[in-house]
DNA sequence: TTATATTAACGTTACGTATCGTAAAGATAT
DNA sequence: ATATCTTTACGATACGTAACGTTAATATAA
């Protein structure tokens, strides 16, 4: 523990700013909530945020990718996963992502998501993190509530998950309903019962 | 009904060109399958088809409505309501949408409808026609197989019709697994566990 | 004759890139 | 120590391209 040899080489010139990025984020975040996704042009986040154009390129490929890293800043809060029946571990879940989703915030994420190119590395994060955790907290719940027999099988986990969370992002796409916290109290109601021990 | 004093007024001057329409549909679709929606341009469609500018800007207002009155004109095929048990039919019925919307063409129908104006006529017409027409055939398929008994209540029909339809659309939008006819099966399946008569 | 079709061009907006001079930080020499 | 390289990022500006949606001019078909 003495020698810098090989140990970070100390980069020379001027360092990235971060503030620069922070006042860009925050910028698209603005235009997103109050104009929406067509709106949100690199001009329009670098005439409102100060930031020069080849600045937010050099941190972003397209308005796209700069649109879901500022969807991805404030986080979705995270499930509390344990303790409870999974009935009520899923259902305080669901009323976050109700919440959450129920907003101008949902339809940009929705639609960033279907503007992105699918098979981009960003895209790719932005989908585990923003769109699949809540998905993945589910997983844990129902495996857990599978080992000690409060669900029981046969049990397919995917489709399952798909069932509870897919419902959501529909009637988000399509509109033809609310989202509302009831809703989200019926789906994994419903969900659930079609894995329950007996026929209650 | 014989003289054309108020009925049908004659028309003067040359007639909209229904085969310019058709032209230019063709040619919309034709790019939405091969290049995407992102690369779907007015421009381009007009180069294709041979049809000016000013005549699609005639049957549509923007490129958005263009790619959905494209998607629209091979409608999926209608659910075959009647017969059988309500498992039966909405497997078939969901082996039909799987297999529509497990292409190109879903991906381009829900980058469509993302991007669309939600608010839109043309929007809603696209949502009800080529989106809910399943739900809706769904719906009436449960609530006969609630009237016999075969399902039995509490039945929140909402809820339910989303929990079959929704995930399909959600593996579309995500892509985090794929959308199979396996899956199909397994959503029915699961979705009438949780309205079954016993605990079979 | 009159409404539509086609073509061409228009102004606008945003794209993504290149270049300019400046700012900030480590390296180097006095 | 302090001044001067060197390197890298910065903000500003301008560029050529692409596509937008509109308009004017001409051709064409009832």
């Amino acid at each position: 523990m003495s020698q810098e040899s090989n140990a970070t080489p100390k980069k020379r010139g001027r360092p990235p700013s971060a503030a620069a990025q922070k006042r860009a984020l925050e910028a698209a975040h603005e235009i997103l909530m109050t104009e929406g996704f067509g709106r949100m042009t690199i001009e329009a986040v670098a005439a409102r945020s100060g930031v020069g154009k080849p600045t937010i390129y050099r941190s972003w490929a397209n308005a796209q990718e700069l649109a879901m890293a500022a969807l991805l800043v404030n986080r979705l809060p995270e499930a509390e996963v344990g303790g409870g029946t999974a009935q009520a571990a899923l259902v305080a879940q669901m009323r976050g992502l109700v919440t959450a989703f129920a907003s101008t915030r949902g339809r940009q994420i929705t639609m960033a998501l279907a503007a992105a190119d699918p098979e981009s590395e960003f895209t790719k994060a932005f989908r585990n993190r923003v769109i699949l955790s809540s998905r993945n907290a589910g997983r844990v719940i129902l495996e857990e509530a599978l080992a000690r027999g409060e669900i029981v099988p046969p049990v397919d986990m995917d489709a399952l998950l798909d069932m509870i969370y897919g419902p959501v992002f529909f009637r988000l796409l399509v509109g033809h309903r609310p989202v509302s916290p009831e809703f989200g109290d019926a789906i994994v109601r419903t969900a659930l019962r079609a894995v329950a021990p007996s026929g209650a």
